[in-house]
DNA sequence: GGCCATGCTGGAAGCGCTTCCAGAGTGAAG
DNA sequence: CTTCACTCTGGAAGCGCTTCCAGCATGGCC
C-alpha cells in the first residue's frame, strides 16, 4: 500500500544527526547550532515528515488537550448562536496556542453530570478545561476540576470566581444598561424573563435591572419577573401570559436572544406592532438579533473573545505562571435596534 | 502532588496476571476466562483505572480521530444551525463509537484549502474525514483524502459519489417538493434565490423546482433565478431587487433558511404581509425557521442523522467493511408553516 | 497411554517520541 | 599548558500501551 511514513530516525538519519537534534530542532530547543538546524529543517521538508502527534504526547506526558464543556442536550439545539460562537473562539485560540479542542456536551438534567466532566478530563488527560454556564457556577465541581488541570469559568458567579481563572462582562452592568436604555425610551413597566435559575450571571442582569428602576425613583418591585429558561419557548410561554394581562407591561426585557425571539414571535401573532405596542431586548447579540424582525435591542457580549480568553488563560497556566485566579472582564455593549422604542408611539 | 496514576502494569500487578490478559480484558480480547476477567475489572475499578488514550493510540498505531470539516471562517458565524447540528450528530455517534472527533473550519475563499484540509488528517493522523459541501463536491480533495484514510461525504453531488461514502437527501426531489405545494397553493410565478455556486447539492434543488414548474404545464425559464450563497444578507439583496420590480413573484424559494430569512425581513420592511403579499419558502429546517415570523415553510434535512450516518460509514470502512463507495439517501419532507399561502389572499 | 487441537496466559518487542545525562569540542582564564 | 565553564551533541532509557509468539494446560479421540 503506501510506504511507511518518516519517523524522527528518518530525518536523523537523513540529516546526519541524532535524533535528540532533531527533536530539539523541532520543538524549537536550544543549543542546536544555525547550519544544523537548518540542515534539519531541510531533512523535514524534504522527507515530507510531521511529527506524530500521539507519540508526542505519550513521551512528553502532556496530551494538549482542551475540553470545552457545554451544559445542553445531544438531541436538543440549544442556543446554537451561543455555543457555537464559544466553539469558534475556542478553537481559534487552541490553533495559536497549538492544542487541541475537546467538545462535549453533557445533560442539563443528567443526575451525575459532574461525574461526566471530571470522568472526560480524568480519562482523555485533559490539560485544561473551560466550563460554561452553569457548570462554571458550580463550585464543587470548579474545585474538584482544578485539582486534575487547569480550570478557565466563562461568566462565572461570584461564587466561583476565587476558585479559578474566569472571564466575562459585567453582567450586572449589562442589565443596568439595557433598562437605562428603556428608562430613557420612556418606559415605566417593565417585565423580564430570566434565564435558568442555576445560570448566576443572568439573575445578575436582573439585579442590574432593578438598580436601574431604582435610579429613576420607581419600585424595583413593581417590575414583573418571569422564571424562564432561556429557549425560544418560555419566551413565548412567558410573554403569551405577559401582554394577556389587563395591564400589559410597554417593554419585556429577555435573558438572552432565544427568548426574546420566542417573545417577538407572541407579539406577532397578536398583530401587536412591535415596538409601537411592546418593546423587547435581548442579550447576547447572537446572529439572531439580526434575523428576527425587527431586529433585536440587545446587549453585546464578546463571546468568541471570551472563549479565546478562557483558552489563553489555560495556556498561561499551562505554562506556568502562578497567581491567584484572575477575572477579565470583556466590554458589553447595548446595541440599539427596532425592537425598542417609546412605548404608546404612534 | 498526586500520586502516579495508575497504569495497565499496576493494574496487572493488583490482579496477578500479567499485562497482556489485562490488555485483553480491557479490549474485550478472547481467550479470557470469566474468572480472571472479573478479577481483572475488579482491579481496574478498585485502583480507578483509565487507559491512556495517548498511549494506546501510540501502540496500536490508530489514532482514533475523525475530522469534520467546514469551510467557512473562524471570524464569520456562517450557517451556525447548519453546522451545530451537523457537529452534534457527528459527536454522538462518535462516543458511540468510541473515537474523538477534530472539527476544523476552513476559510472558504483561502486559495489552499484543500491543502489546509490534507495537511490536518496528515498531521493529526486521522482516521476519517466527513466534509461538507462545497468540499464534499471536490473530486480532486476527495480522491485525495480517500488515499489517507476513509473518507464520508455530506450531500456530495453525483460527480464525487462515486469516490467515497456519501449521505444526503435527495436534494432534487426536495426542490420538487417545496415547488410541487407552492403550485399547489396557486402559484405561478416563482423566483429562486441559490446558494453558492460551488455548492452543488443545492443546485439541485433548482433542478427539482424546474422540473415541478414543467409537469405544471409552465414555462421553466420562467423562474426567475438569483445567484445568492447561502447568507442571509444574500436573501435581503435579492429579495429587495426582486419586491422592487414591475410584477415581482407572488413565492420566493430559497436555497436555505437563512437566505429566507433575509427575505422575510425584508417583506417585513417593504410592510408586505407573508404569505398574503408574498409566499417564501427556505431549505434545512434548522430553528430558525421556527424563530422567524411567521414560521417558515421549508424542506426538513436530518442535519444529525447525516452526519451521525457519515461517521457511522467511516467507522465500518475501519471495521474492514470493503465494498464500494455507498451513497445513503435519508428522507427529508416539507414541512408546510405559516410562510406560505395562496397568492393575493385577502 | 499417546497425540493433537484448542483455550488460555504472559514475556518481550516494539509504537515514535521526549528527556536525562554523559561526553566532546571550544575558547577564555589562570 | 592546564583548567574551567560553556555550548553542542547523541546514546539510552523510558512514556503506557498493543500484539506477536511461544508456552503450558486441558480434554477429546484413536
Amino acid at each position: 500500500m503506501h510506504a511507511r511514513r518518516p519517523t524522527i530516525d528518518d530525518v536523523a538519519r537523513h540529516s546526519g544527526v541524532g535524533r535528540t537534534t532533531v527533536s530539539r530542532v523541532l520543538n524549537d530547543g536550544p543549543n542546536v547550532r544555525p547550519e544544523v538546524r537548518d540542515r534539519v529543517w531541510a531533512s523535514v521538508r524534504s522527507l515530507n515528515y510531521t511529527v506524530n502527534p500521539q507519540a508526542r504526547s505519550l513521551a512528553s506526558g502532556s496530551s494538549g488537550l482542551i475540553a470545552l464543556v457545554f451544559a445542553s442536550d445531544l438531541e436538543a439545539q440549544p442556543n446554537s448562536f451561543y455555543t457555537s460562537a464559544l466553539e469558534l473562539g475556542a478553537l481559534r485560540e487552541c490553533l495559536v496556542q497549538g492544542r487541541h479542542l475537546l467538545t462535549h456536551h453533557v445533560a442539563q438534567d443528567s443526575p451525575d453530570r459532574k461525574r461526566q466532566v471530571l470522568d472526560l478530563i480524568r480519562a482523555q488527560r485533559c490539560q485544561g478545561l473551560v466550563l460554561t454556564p452553569p457548570f462554571s457556577d458550580d463550585p464543587e465541581l470548579v474545585k474538584a476540576a482544578a485539582v486534575q488541570c487547569a480550570v478557565a469559568l466563562i461568566s462565572p458567579s461570584p461564587a466561583t470566581r476565587g476558585l479559578a481563572d474566569g472571564v466575562g462582562v459585567d453582567d450586572e452592568a449589562g442589565g443596568y444598561d439595557v433598562a437605562r436604555h428603556l428608562l430613557a425610551l420612556g418606559h415605566r413597566d417593565l417585565a423580564y424573563i430570566t434565564g435558568l435559575e442555576s445560570h448566576r450571571s443572568a439573575a445578575r442582569r436582573l439585579e442590574g435591572l432593578r438598580r436601574a428602576v431604582k435610579s429613576h425613583g420607581l419600585d424595583p418591585a413593581s417590575v414583573r419577573v418571569l422564571a424562564g429558561d432561556f429557549t425560544f419557548r418560555s419566551g413565548v410561554e412567558h410573554t403569551r401570559r405577559l401582554l394577556g394581562e389587563r395591564t400589559p407591561p410597554t417593554a419585556i426585557l429577555c435573558a438572552n436572544d432565544d427568548t426574546a425571539a420566542g417573545a417577538l414571535s407572541v407579539a406577532h401573532g397578536l398583530h401587536l406592532s412591535v415596538p409601537d405596542d411592546i418593546s423587547i431586548t435581548g442579550f447576547d447579540d447572537t446572529p439572531m438579533s439580526e434575523i428576527v424582525w425587527p431586529p433585536l435591542t440587545t446587549v453585546h457580549q464578546p463571546l468568541k473573545d471570551m472563549a479565546g480568553a478562557a483558552v489563553n488563560a489555560i495556556a498561561r497556566r499551562l505554562a506556568g505562571e502562578d497567581e491567584g485566579p484572575r477575572f477579565e472582564t470583556l466590554p458589553h455593549t447595548v446595541i440599539a435596534r427596532e425592537s425598542s422604542g417609546p412605548p404608546g408611539a404612534p
